[in-house]
This record gives structure tokens, sequence and C-alpha cells, in this order.
RNA sequence: GCGAAAGUGGCGGAAUUGGCAGACGCGCUGGACUUAGGAUCCAGUAGGUUCACUCCUGUAGGGGUUCGAGUCCCCUCUUUCGCACCA
């Protein structure tokens, strides 16, 4: 029979909800603890995936409520967003509509999985009590400068009607509809994250994050030391700046290259509306995917300006070219062309036939023109470098960059890879920005007291070829909130990865309506002890979350200077060797197994299968071994339940224990202490549930309960007694009910973390391996306080090492305290 | 191309500080039981050798350090991930 996991599972579910124990109080004199799991989009359906995640997120929180914690785990919804948009437009319904049975069927999932949730935290990021804070913050952003708008070149989808980001375009066509990407010159609101681009590279106040994650945000950010230098158009005043990390490279400049979206070549052609040449390439190049562009086997082009500026170190004659491979969003979109020392300007100088020079000589002093393949790019020896010559290169770096300063044609200066996030998205389901356009006054904030700028009902999504936002007339008309002049909203929304900057602080004061929260309660809550998400992540959200938390700090709103002071990111459910997925056909749903085998295996099995930051292969067999587990719990406990009543009353002597109870008492002490290190000091809960494991089989091997006297049925008490405790962090609903089986009136958490006895971990013999260069030719069962000399000879007299040792003379014996006594001996002469 | 991580039985994984490799689970083999169940219980399960004791081999491959290496060092291979014209 299998246990009545059903029954228990809603049984304890209601408890839990009627002793509230998940809704965490603002004011408590314990310790808060804050475990967050990223929110989901909600689609509907709780995938296996969540109910991993939640897990890992579920069994943590457990933890630190035994351990005596205030504990948080609130959830939410992120729920704007194109996913949601569209799946209104498929449903032929309103995203509104959709979202809200979305959230209540998962919310209804969520339940069943029996979740410690905080729901009266709940957020979702399309309802106006939330949307409105974004709006808020948007604008304290743009007081403090770091909002601003600016035209640049966008990939644009005519299909979807929307800017994608870099990633969402896959070879030169829109990821979602296929259809071609192109390059549109657009006006866009940025926030300028590339002013905490510095603050962003420190992770000294973070914990425990993992090194991966902070390596790629660093790459990701990539800081380059080098120099900005003027050089100056021929027969003019405009200055042409470029940045390079190679300033002791700047006597071997023989070009300049633009990109075609470079301001000045942009002037050129409208100067030349007859230059054909220049104007095809242009605009070739400015219509190639981006991603295409910029992928280093793109072949290198240009067409010559017909223009030279000025090296002002030697005032040499430079010829301009307008190439593919500059970036115009980098650096000063302009680069200075030193042939001999990079292989990209190598490789199109020997393409066009462009002069090339040699100012840094190799150790070996042999790099010549005509024998050399690439560029050399390696340190060397200062040549045809004016009073630089003879200098080591790296030496030269600091000295050019200091000779320029001086002379006012620049300085030497830090560039990022990092560039400022565009928010602007042209669809519907999204944060409106809270703008107004003014023919008057310009760019006007929409005032406070008018926020929420609601987001229209009235709109037939899906049903116009642009922003729906523009098809609202009664909305998108306003008067200016300053001359009262008639105007018009912004109708871009934010991107959704602006909703989810700074969710994790609402949480501490969800229904706040003055404020995006209260100070007060954001001191108690912040930061978020553990985050759980998936490392998917580690280059967009949690960096945007950091530049948020930043700039809120600045605001005083929060104190610290990181969001998340622990990062865990968990593997993937894994089927047939892929992530699970409708259209692969390979999924597994939550629901089904909760139904067959409860939401207390489903979490074992998930937990046990590898360490929560590895990928799991979902395997239905290894699940029924999870469901085998709880069984024989449950079969032990309630099969033995007289005699572990009992033996709660009684208690032990250890001097008269059998061997037998002695095991078992040792094991009791022995797992507790193996599974607090794994749930605790290693976040290991593979280990901790093989742990309990192990210590079920013991108690289970234990038979013969009725003839037991006092002191052992006290032992045994005690091992079955522990079960429910370790047990609850990954099982807890059978964990409640077998504890409350037992007797116990309290709710499993306020039992306390359970604990050990160094005392009953000491053994009256333990087991020495005695190896003979290198390997174990015999055991000695001897009192662990054996003296090491005593060790030594007996170890000689074992059969097995005689006979090893024949032809032998020892050399020396090494005795490792409590595990071996290890022999070295070489050939007797 | 650059950078990072990883590679352990048939499978998921364990071995925390250099100290009994394969804990625990799955699967498999043999047996017991019968309320015939997605059951339970017992025994076994890295490979080879042996009746058995023993012995030999074994943590991707090769070398090294050490009394002792899955673990540390060097080289090679494979896989995964990230970045990929960033001047």
């Amino acid at each position: 029979m299998d246990y009545p996991f059903n029954e228990i599972e809603q049984k304890w579910q209601r408890i839990w909800q009627e002793r509230r124990i998940a809704n965490a109080p603002d004011n408590s004199d314990k310790k808060k603890y804050y475990v967050l799991s990223m929110f989901p989009y909600p689609s509907g359906v709780l995938h296996i995936g969540h109910a991993s995640n939640y897990s890992i997120g579920d069994a943590i929180s457990r933890l630190k409520l035994m351990e005596g914690y205030n504990v948080m785990q609130p959830m939410g919804y992120d729920s704007f967003g194109m996913p949601a948009e569209n799946y209104a437009i498929t449903h032929n319904s309103h995203p509104r509509i959709t979202t809200e049975e979305n959230i209540s069927n998962m919310r209804k999932q969520f339940d069943g999985m029996g979740f410690f949730l905080d729901w009266e935290r709940e957020v979702s990021t399309c309802r106006p009590d939330y949307y409105r804070w974004g709006q808020y913050i948007f604008k304290k952003m743009y007081e403090n400068d770091l909002v601003y708008r600016k035209k640049s070149f966008q990939n644009w989808c005519n299909q979807c009607n929307t800017v994608l980001a870099n990633e969402q375009v896959e070879d030169g066509a829109c990821w979602r509809c296929g259809s071609e990407v192109e390059q549109k010159e657009l006006e866009q609101w940025y926030f300028r994250i590339t002013k905490y681009a510095e603050e962003l590279l420190d992770f000294s106040d973070v914990i425990e994050w993992p090194e991966r994650v902070m390596t790629m945000q660093k790459h990701w950010i990539g800081k380059s030391e080098g120099a900005r230098i003027e050089f100056t158009l021929e027969n003019s005043d405009t200055k042409i700046p470029i940045f390079t990390t190679r300033p002791d490279t700047i006597y071997g400049v023989t070009f300049m290259a633009l990109p075609p979206e470079h301001p000045l070549v942009q002037k050129w052609l409208a100067e030349e509306p007859d230059n054909l040449e220049l104007h095809d390439f242009c605009k070739k190049v400015i219509n190639e995917d981006k991603v295409l562009r910029q992928s280093a086997d793109t072949v290198k082009e240009g067409v010559f300006s017909n223009r030279y500026c000025i090296n002002p170190l030697n005032g040499e004659k430079v010829q301009i070219w307008i190439t593919n491979y500059v970036l115009m969003d980098y650096g000063t979109g302009a680069v200075m062309a030193v042939p001999a020392h990079d292989q990209r300007d190598f490789d199109f100088s020997r393409k066009y036939g462009i002069p090339m020079k040699i100012v840094i000589q190799n150790p070996a002093g042999n790099l010549d023109l005509g024998t050399m393949t690439e560029a050399y790019i390696e340190p060397g020896v200062m040549v045809n470098s004016a009073h630089f010559d003879g200098m080591a290169s790296e030496e030269a770096k600091s000295a050019i960059t200091q000779w320029i300063a001086q002379n006012k044609w620049g300085e030497g200066t830090v560039t990022y890879r990092l560039r400022d996030w565009g928010i602007s998205r042209q669809r519907y389901w999204g944060n409106p920005i809270p703008i107004i356009h003014c023919p008057k006054c310009g760019v006007v904030l929409v005032p406070d007291e008018d926020l929420p700028v609601l987001l229209p009902d009235n709109v037939q999504v899906g049903k116009t070829t642009s922003n729906p936002l523009l098809s609202v007339p009664e909305w998108l008309n306003v008067k200016c909130p300053k001359c009262g002049e008639d105007a018009q909203r912004e109708t871009d929304t934010m991107d959704t990865f602006v909703d989810s900057s700074w969710y994790y602080a609402r949480y501490a004061d969800p229904k706040n309506e003055h404020l995006p929260f209260a100070t007060k309660q954001a001191d108690y809550w912040m930061p978020v002890d553990q985050y759980i998400g998936g490392i998917e992540h580690a280059c967009m959200h949690l960096l945007y979350a950091r530049f948020f938390h930043k700039f809120m700090r600045d605001l005083g709103w929060v104190r610290g200077n990181e969001p998340f002071l622990r990062l865990l990111t968990q593997g993937m459910v894994l089927k047939d060797g892929a992530k699970m997925s409708k259209s692969k056909g390979n999924t597994v749903d939550p629901q089904y197994i909760i139904d067959r085998f409860g939401s207390d295996t489903l979490r074992v099995y998930l937990l046990f299968a590898s360490p929560p930051e590895k990928d799991v292969e979902w395997s239905d067999e290894a699940l029924m071994g999870a469901f085998r587990f709880l069984n024989r719990i449950y079969r032990l406990i309630e099969g033995n339940l007289d005699a572990i009543k009992r033996g709660l009353q009684c208690e032990a002597d250890p001097q008269k224990l059998s061997p037998e109870m002695k095991k078992l008492l040792f094991s009791s002490h022995y797992c507790t202490k193996k599974w607090l290190e794994d749930c605790l000091d290693r976040m290991q809960y593979n280990t901790a549930i093989a742990a309990i494991m192990e210590h079920l089989n013991r108690c289970i091997s234990v038979k013969d309960t009725a003839s037991m006297d006092s002191d052992a049925l006290a032992v045994y008490a005690e091992a079955c007694g522990i079960i429910p405790q370790l047990l609850y962090p990954f099982a807890p609903h059978v964990a409640e009910e077998l504890w409350q089986m037992m007797g116990f009136q309290s709710l499993l958490h306020e039992s306390g973390l359970p604990g050990y006895e160094d005392e009953y971990l000491v053994q009256d013999t333990i087991t020495l391996v005695i190896q003979v260069n290198g390997k174990i030719r015999g055991k000695l069962e001897v009192a662990p306080d054996t003296a090491p000399e005593i060790l030594k000879t007996e170890a000689l007299q074992v059969d097995n090492v005689i006979r090893a040792l024949e032809g032998f003379e020892v050399v020396k014996t090494i005795v490792v305290p409590g595990k071996m006594i290890s022999i070295a001996a070489k050939p007797a002469k």
C-alpha cells in the first residue's frame, strides 16, 4: 500500500495556510532571511523547471525557518511583454484577460506543490499598482540624468513592428516571424547604465556568487584602458577623436577607419549626392545584419573617402577610409589603423594596398614589411617613433599618453564594452513611458499625481500594423502638463527587464500606495539573502538589477551596494538530453506527477538527482525511487509507532546498549551532523538526502522492537524521531504528518534544527587501513586512541602485510591519525 | 580564435583538507513472499583472475610530484558554456 500522500498533502497545505506560517511579519525581533526565486512569466502552466527551481528555494526557506529566522519567500509574475501579448493574439483575446487567467491557473499549481510562499506579497508587473512605481522610478532616473533619448540604427522587424535586440535576430531574420530585419534609424530611450560601469565591476559586497556569473558580467562590461586622441581633418578645424588601447603604435598609423554611421561620413554623404560608390557602400553596410557584420569572419571591406587627416604626433597625412569593421557605438566610433600591429588593420591594408609602417620591433629584431604575413601585436622595442625610439613598447604606452596629454592632443581614458541600455519597445503590452511630447515645451514628464499612465484597454492587439497605442486617440492626445497646449503621449513602452529590475524591493512593501516601497521596510528585508535563478540572466536581469539597486541606494531608498547577497544558478531539467519544450514534445507535467505520487515525491526526486546548480536528466524510474523512499519512511514510523511513542518517554544509558543499538545511536548523530553540513554549509541537498536514506536503512534493519528494553527503545525512538525533522526541507507534508503521528503538537519548523552530540560520535573501535607502497594490504581494528608506536608494531604483524613485505625492508612508516598506516618499503639487498 | 568549467560503473551521482574510489539512488542478477503491487523483504552488482583466500587493472589519455593522487603540477584529447572584428 502506498502512503496516503494525497490526503496528507492537502491536510498540511490547509494547516500551513490557516497558521499563516509563510506570511512573514515586517516587524519581528527575529533576524530576517529573504529567499527569492526569479519570478515566472505566467504562461498558465507550471512546468518541471519551475517545480525544480522553487523546490530549491523552498528547501532553503524551510531550513532557515527551522534555524529560527523570520523567513520571507515571496512570489509574483513577470507578466508584461511580447509573449503575453502574442498569447492574447493567438487566443483572440486581450492580454489583461489572458494574463489574469493564466495567473490564476498557475496559482492553483503553486498551491498544489505546497510551497512556503507569502502570497500576501504577490506582485504582478502588468498591474497598475506595480507599474505605476516603475514609471515613478523612470522619472527619478530622468531627473538624475540617467535617461536620455538618442537616435541610432536599430534592428527593426516590419512584421512585428518593433525593435529587436541583437540576440533576437537570427541570420538576419526576425526570430519570431522570420521576416527580414532592417536597420532603421530611430529615436530610442536609453538608461545610462554605463555611468555605473566601474561600480558594476566590483563584487566585493556580495557574499556568494558563482565565479562564472561574475566573470561573465566583467567580460560583458569589458573595461579597457587606453587613450583618446584627436586627429584633425586636413584643411579644416574638424577633430576626429579616436580611442586606442595601443598609444604605443601611434607612429605607425597609416589610415583612419570610420564606420558608415559616423556623423562625419553622414555629412559627406549629404555633401556628395553623386558619389555613388560611397552611397552604395554605406547603404549596404548599414542594412547588413548587425550580428553578421560584427562577426570576426566577415570580410573586411571599405571605400576611400578622398580625404585625409593629420596625425598630431608627427604631422603625417593619413588616408580616411569608410569601412565595415568599425563599430559606431564603441569608443569614439573611429579607429586609428596601424596595420603592422593590428591584425584587422593588417588584413584591410593588404586588401586595399594601403602602406604599412613598423613601429615596434620584435625581440629577434627581424620584423620586416616584406616578409610579414600577419600583424605583430606583441610587445617589443619602439622604432620609427621619434624620440620614443629604443623604449620598451609597454613603457611607451604611458610615456606617449603623457606626451599626448601634455600637448593637449588627447588624454588617457577608459572605455567600456557595456552600452547604455535601450529600453524602448514599440509594443502595447508593457509599461508606458511617462513622457508627454509637447510641440512647445518638448519632452515633459508626466506629473506624479497623474501616475500611473494607464495602458488603455480599448485596443485591439494584433489588429494594427503599428504600435496599438497610436490607434487610441483619447489616450494619445493630452494637454501638456506645463503649458496646457495640445500634446501627445510617448507611445514606446518599457523593456520588461525594467519591471524585473526592482521587483525584489517591492516585495518588502508590496502594497505601498505612496512609494515604490518604504525605506523602513526595505531596511528590514533588503538585501535578498539568497537569490535563485537561471544562468541565462547573467548579463541581463542580474546586471540590470544591480544597476537599479545602486541607483536606489544613491537616492537613499536602500542601504548596501548589492541586491542579492548569495546567488544560486540552478540547472535545468532535461529530457532525452534536451531542454523540455512543447515543440519538442518532451515535456513532463508536474501536475500528473503530483496526482500520482505527490509533491513530496517530486521534490525529493528533483533535489536528490544532482546538486542544485547542475542539470538533471528526467527519469521516471528514479522518480519511483523517491516515492519508494517516502513509503519506506512512512511504513517504518507507522508500523513501529507504539515502540517509538514509548521510547520517546525513555532515556537511554549508553553503557547498557547492545552493539546494534550503539550503532544506531551513532547513526542518528552521525547522520544529523552530515545533514547539517550538507544543508547549511554546502547547500548540497542530494547528499543530505542520501544521508537520510542511509540512516533510514539502518533504522529499518533493526527488527523486533517488541522485546526492547527501555534503553534500546529510547535509542530507537530517537533514531526514528529525527527522520521527520531531517526530511522537512525536502518533503514537508509527509514530514509534518509523521511528526504529528509521533505525538508532537508543534509544527515541525518550530522544533528547531536537529542537533547532535559529539560524545555519541566516538566509537569503541575504528578501522585503520594499512598500505604498503601505496597499496592496501590489510586492515586493523583498534581503539581510537591507540598510540602510533603500537599501531606501527601491530600493522607489521598483520598476515597480509607480512606477505607483502617479504623481500622488502621498511624505509618509513607514516601514521595518519584515525585513517591509516602507510608503510614505505624498498627491495632488500 | 579567446576565455571558463567539466570528463568517475550500464545510468544519476558520492568521495568536503592529498589518505579505504564508486556512498546513496536507479537499473540489472539471483532468491523469498503472495493481499499480484508502478509492491515488499533478503543477497549480489567497476573490470579481470581464482573453488575460495589472494592478486592484478581501474576516475578521458600521457607524463610528473608524493609513503600515498579522482583530488596537486605539465602536455594532449573530448564535451559544455560564455565571448567572438570592442580598436
